[in-house]
RNA sequence: GCUCAUGUAGCUCAGUCGGUAGAGCACCUCCUUGGUAAGGAGGAGGUCACCGGUUCAAUCCCGGUCGUGAGCUCCA
């Protein structure tokens, strides 16, 4: 019998039933065969030992491809669990799949893994990996591996068999002496396992419930060759140097005082520097785009929480209230409540819609003591917030205007890549569906008027209404949320909001609230890494500095600093009694974009010497020259 | 919040199998006046996170608190 199996480019080829995706790739070429992993079957992911019963259309899937990674990485993880098992007969296995960057696997076990186990454990799959075992498929009953997991103690994967719907093919995978319920694919057998690391242990609860028990994670990566092995670890490496925490104490950026509290952030004089000059670039465009610009308190009544639904739906992360004469008063957590309270302030037309108010509204919200990190998940942050309340008709162009808004401060800030993710009614929300259905169209439209790419991120919505989030990828790749627009059918509703049409009677406006940098910590977080520290000439904490080399020089280089400064240029000198190589060195420690050098040549000739950091010698300028450079280069926000 | 790890000088880190601690850098003083990433010498600096317990004796062992890290969970 002869069936026929199409490829990806159309072309098509018979072959005999039973054939193998290896076999055809076999016959391709052998490279081919040698480097694919996996292999697509119609819809299907299949072992490349997988027998072709029917006319099908095959694609092949290398380590390059997501689905090879995935095989590669999740292959890897059953030698582990192998490894783990020979070493430690007691432990019992749980899930071990591949993620984003490797693979893990879950195991409990009474006592944790300690470092020099990971060692014990790596030893034991390379010779698992040299034994070369081959991942053998079978299909069973569900009686049979229940009897077989029983028979092995696997009491999680007992668990798991018993929740495979009715009808489903239970699938084992056999390695040697080790066995496990596995859908697949795998690898053809354990040598093609080149290159692997076990990263990290940690805790993790079964099944991702803390009510749980704890089990025992291992982390681990793998790849074909060292070489790739060594980059993903450089990779890791320069992630380390850019950890805005890193950079944050080694250039005096901000700190945490355990006397103060945890999650709680201190804005040193170079960061706060950096920040006014944020601020004051975000003031500017926000009055150029229409907005007002408004500050509101920091506490405000209980009942104010309680009608703005705050009390019933967030108040696991409000602190505690205090009381002020017999009254409770909440801490902010957001700031709407109080921009709803200055629209109420006085009757509306619909001829002042739509209004803007924003605010740098420093809110705090309780965090679970193992989530906070660096400036990224605090306790007490910055929005750069704004409420838009406009007419039904105006949301769509809001809308477009808000996403072009927000690339255009994001793009300011060097970000050039992004991901923007739609996300449409959750199950528990409020309002109406058709009111929904409306929202999510009009977001819709917009993402695709501003001709912005998006995903749909299905009921990942909040539970008042349909949200646009915008992710950065900074110069590592890593995304980071920064804006989000949420569309408000509750708010409104609850405060009673109102404004009188073009027909004399109330209307409901509409209310978007929007962060575009989120939060200025978690965004300055975001900068620094993206920067790796070194911070464009326009955000610079100090711009150039002047370095004289000997004393002898001091009068002319004090000069050249006070004509810098005069031209709002930050700059500061350096007169230590120190060599220039070393006050160069702290200069470029430092990451100062500019340093100018002063010695007997620049005095003699009346002119400058500048140095680039990260780039060294630019030679001899004028000053006014430099001065102009700087000019342009800080208004390009290079 | 949970699991594990962790907290020693301003920073990065040694160290003590229980007898009150050490390096490099930074800081201060002096010498040196040096041309593009570390010149030399000397000095000062620590209740070893905090609170209890065990002990003749605790920075070290035990318990708790606080902080930090990696994850889990959470994230309007």
């Amino acid at each position: 019998m002869k069936i026929k199996i199409t490829f990806p480019d159309g072309s098509s080829k018979e072959y005999d039933k039973g054939i193998t995706p290896l076999q055809i790739a076999k016959g391709i070429s052998k490279g081919l065969a040698n480097e694919i992993l996996s292999a697509r079957l119609n819809e299907r992911e299949v072992d490349l030992t997988h027998k072709i019963e029917a006319d099908a259309t095959i694609l092949f899937h290398k380590f390059r491809d997501e689905e090879g990674k995935k095989v590669y990485w999740h292959s890897t993880a059953h030698i582990m669990a192998q490894a783990v098992k020979r070493l430690y007969p007691d432990v019992k296995i749980a899930i071990g799949p591949a993620i984003e960057n490797g693979f893990y696997y879950d195991f409990d076990k009474n006592t944790p893994f300690s470092d020099s186990d990971l060692k014990k454990i790596e030893e034991e799959m390379r010779k698992i990996i040299d034994e070369n075992f081959y991942f053998e498929r079978r299909e069973i009953s569900r009686d049979k591996a229940l009897e077989t997991f029983e028979r092995f103690g696997e009491n999680y994967k007992i668990e798991l068999i018993n929740e495979l719907p009715v009808g489903e093919t239970i699938s084992i995978y056999v390695q040697g002496d080790f066995v496990d319920l596995c859908r697949g694919p795998h690898l053809i057998s354990t040598n093609k396992v080149k290159a692997f690391k076990l990263l990290k242990v940690s805790g993790a609860y079964w099944r991702g419930d803390e009510k749980n028990k704890m089990l025992q994670r291992i982390y681990g990566i793998s790849f074909p060759t060292e070489k790739e092995m060594q980059t993903y670890l450089k990779k890791l490496e320069e992630a380390e140097k850019r950890d805005h925490r890193k950079l944050g104490k080694q250039l005096d950026l901000f700190g945490f005082y355990n006397e103060v509290g945890a999650g709680l952030v201190h804005w040193h004089p170079k960061a706060g520097l950096i920040r006014n000059i944020i601020e004051d670039f975000w003031k500017k465009e926000h009055y150029k785009a229409g907005y007002d610009i408004v500050y509101t308190p920091h506490i405000g009544k209980a009942n104010l929480w309680q009608t703005s639904g705050h009390l019933d739906f967030y108040s696991e992360n409000m602190y505690a209230p205090m009381k002020i004469d017999e009254q409770d008063y909440y801490i902010k957590p957001m700031n709407c409540p109080f921009h709803i309270m200055i629209y109420k302030s006085k009757l509306r037309s619909y001829r002042e819609l739509p209004i803007k108010y924003a605010e740098l509204g420093t809110v705090y919200r309780y965090e679970r003591s193992g989530v906070l990190h660096g400036l990224m998940r605090v306790r007490g942050f910055t929005q750069d917030d704004a409420h838009i309340f406009c007419t039904p008709s105006q949301l769509e162009n809001e809308v477009v205007k808000l996403l072009d808004f927000s690339m255009f401060f994001l793009k300011a800030f060097g970000f050039e890549n992004f991901e923007i993710f739609l996300s449409t009614k959750p199950d528990k929300a409020v309002g109406k569906d058709e009111d929904w259905e409306k929202a999510t169209k009009s977001l819709k439209k917009a993402l695709d008027i501003s001709k912005l790419p998006y995903k749909i991120d299905p009921g990942e919505g909040v539970f008042y209404g349909p949200k646009i989030d915008i992710k950065i990828k900074d110069a590592l790749d890593r995304a980071w949320q920064c804006t989000t627009i949420q569309f408000d059918f509750n708010l409104p509703e609850r405060f009673d909001m109102t404004y009188i049409g073009e027909d004399n009677s109330e209307h409901r406006p509409f209310m978007i609230h929007r962060a575009l940098l989120g939060s200025l910590e978690r965004f300055f977080g975001v900068l620094i890494e993206h920067y790796a520290g070194n911070f464009p000439l326009w955000l610079a904490p100090v711009q150039v500095e002047v370095i004289p080399i000997s004393e002898n020089h001091f009068g002319y280089a004090k000069k050249i600093l006070n004509d810098l400064q005069e031209q709002d240029i930050r700059t500061k000198i350096n007169l230590e009694n120190e060599k220039i190589g070393y006050k160069i060195r702290e200069a470029e420690n430092e990451k100062i974009p500019y340093m100018i050098i002063i010695g007997d040549k620049e005095v003699e000739n009346q002119n400058i010497s500048v140095r680039k950091h990260l780039n060294g010698n630019l030679g001899a300028f004028q000053l006014n020259e430099f001065i102009e450079k700087l000019k342009r280069e800080i208004e390009q926000k290079k």
